[in-house]
DNA sequence: TCTCGATGCCAC
DNA sequence: AAACGTGGCATCGAGA
């Protein structure tokens, strides 16, 4: 099995990713000095605003000295210290609840996404491109314990895209002149894989009906129709669903639906009745794990778990968190996102399109590729049918009731692509 | 100049 | 507070 997903999933992408690094994703350089101007402008002028409000200067960057800040000489409170060091914990989540209390908050908060951005990604990019204003990042395709592809130097699969801000910084990746941006991304991966593997009755029937279950929990928490459901609402009904189904205690999800302790525990009951199939799926994965001492995804890549009868209840308890996740973002983001890769690539050389089209970037569940303009629909059409049959097709010749459903986009930048 | 752990935050 | 999972990376502060 383990020489089968080497052979027929691993080996077959190694040059494939070679290629994909070396070809790299154009820049627009000057973009990026802009918008390093804009955002720097904007980040002195809520340095001053803070200095003033708190009547002295400090490090903002320093979590010490932003929480004595805070807590100490301003006397805000908060309800909660970390333990070990003994200081005050200043992320996001806590700064929030302060909000109301003092206007210095809202300067942190704006201060923090601007340093974020600048720091990681608008002063970083243009420095690492080649003389060709390309990018070459490193996709390694053993960088997780779970088959995922990483990235690093930079990381391309962390890009920014739930705020403004943020989002602008894909317009400064770009396709060349007489080329296009073409992206794929599959629709709700781990989901579809959670309920072909665990075959639940009801979860499977939302897939062949065509539905979208994030956007369903998305009008059900926020309590508004479908077609008003927007991005931001539906990421965090993403972090809802994906959250309950590797573990997440009733806490955390009452932070992230916003309710009461009751109704959290309610939603989660609820949950898990509605997919009772995936509930006892889930727990059949804990027992096998347990006597197995590892879990293993739809094509057999394995994960072991020496802590899975440990009796040290949190080392146990994330044994199993991590050992239900393993078999299903496994098979999802590196089964058949790999294979993907090498159907496309196969199919795209079968049509005499391999040299109009570029793999330029993996983000998990996406590929995205340069492509020809002139050749636009024709290699859309050729990727997206080798994304979505990739089950049927491999060795395995899966068959299932859920289908693998790929939405595609393009533009003229990573921003842009609609 | 480097390493390290801690903190914090970006994405999928 | 915490105990959805998988990552990479900037910064601080202590220590070489
Ligand atoms: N455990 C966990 N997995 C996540 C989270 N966000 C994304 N993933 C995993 C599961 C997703 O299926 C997969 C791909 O992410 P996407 O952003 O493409 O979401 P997804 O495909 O579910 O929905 P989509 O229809 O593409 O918008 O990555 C998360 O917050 N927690
Ligand atoms: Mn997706
Ligand atoms: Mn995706």
């Amino acid at each position: 099995k383990l020489d089968k997903i080497y052979e027929e999933i691993e080996k077959p992408i190694i040059h494939i990713i070679k290629k994909m690094q070396d070809y790299g994703i154009l820049i627009d350089k000057k973009y990026f000095e802009n918008l390093s101007k804009g955002y720097h402008k904007e980040l002195d002028k809520l340095t001053d605003k803070i200095y003033k409000i708190a009547g002295l200067e400090f490090n903002i960057n320093s979590p010490k000295q932003l929480g004595e800040v805070l807590f100490d000489k301003m006397g805000m409170k908060s309800s909660k210290k970390k333990n070990s060091n003994g200081s005050f914990s200043t992320k996001v989540s806590v700064l929030e609840e302060l909000e109301e209390n003092n206007p210095i908050i809202k300067e942190i908060l704006a201060y923090r996404e601007l340093q974020k951005l600048l720091s990681t990604y608008i002063d970083v990019i243009p420095k690492m491109t080649g003389e060709d204003d390309r990018l070459h990042a490193k996709f390694l395709q053993n960088g997780t314990t779970t088959g995922r592809f990483s990235s690093q130097d930079p990381n391309l699969q962390n890009l920014p895209i739930k705020t403004e801000l943020g989002k602008r910084i894909r317009n400064g990746f770009i396709a060349g002149k007489g080329y296009k941006l073409l992206t794929f991304d599959y629709s709700q991966i781990e989901l579809r894989v959670a309920a072909m593997l665990s075959g639940d009755k009801k979860m499977t029937q939302i897939f062949c009906d065509g539905k979208d279950i994030h956007s369903g929990v998305a009008s059900f928490v926020f309590g508004v129709p479908l077609e008003k459901i927007d991005g931001e609402m539906r990421r965090k009904a993403k972090v809802i669903n994906f959250g309950i189904i590797y573990g997440m205690g009733v806490s955390s999800l009452r932070k992230s639906l916003g309710g009461t302790r009751e109704e959290a525990q309610k939603f989660y009951d609820n949950y898990f009745n509605q997919f009772s199939g995936l509930r006892d799926y889930l727990e059949g994965v804990k027992v096998f794990a347990m006597k197995q001492v590892y879990t293993e995804t739809l094509f057999g890549r394995r994960r072991y778990f020496p802590n899975i009868n440990s009796r040290i209840p949190f080392l146990k308890n994330m044994a199993e968190r991590t050992a239900i996740n393993a078999p299903i973002q496994g098979t999802a983001t590196a089964d058949i996102i790999k294979l993907a890769i090498r159907y496309s690539e196969e199919d795209l050389k079968n049509a005499d399109l391999l040299n109009k089209a570029h793999l330029v970037l993996q983000i998990h569940d996406e590929l995205v590729y340069e492509v020809e303009e002139g050749f636009l629909m024709e290699i859309e059409k050729v990727i997206k049918n080798a994304m979505q049959t990739v089950l049927e097709r491999s060795y395995l010749h899966y068959k299932t009731n859920v289908p693998l459903i790929v939405h595609s986009g393009f533009g003229d930048n990573f921003g842009e692509v609609k």
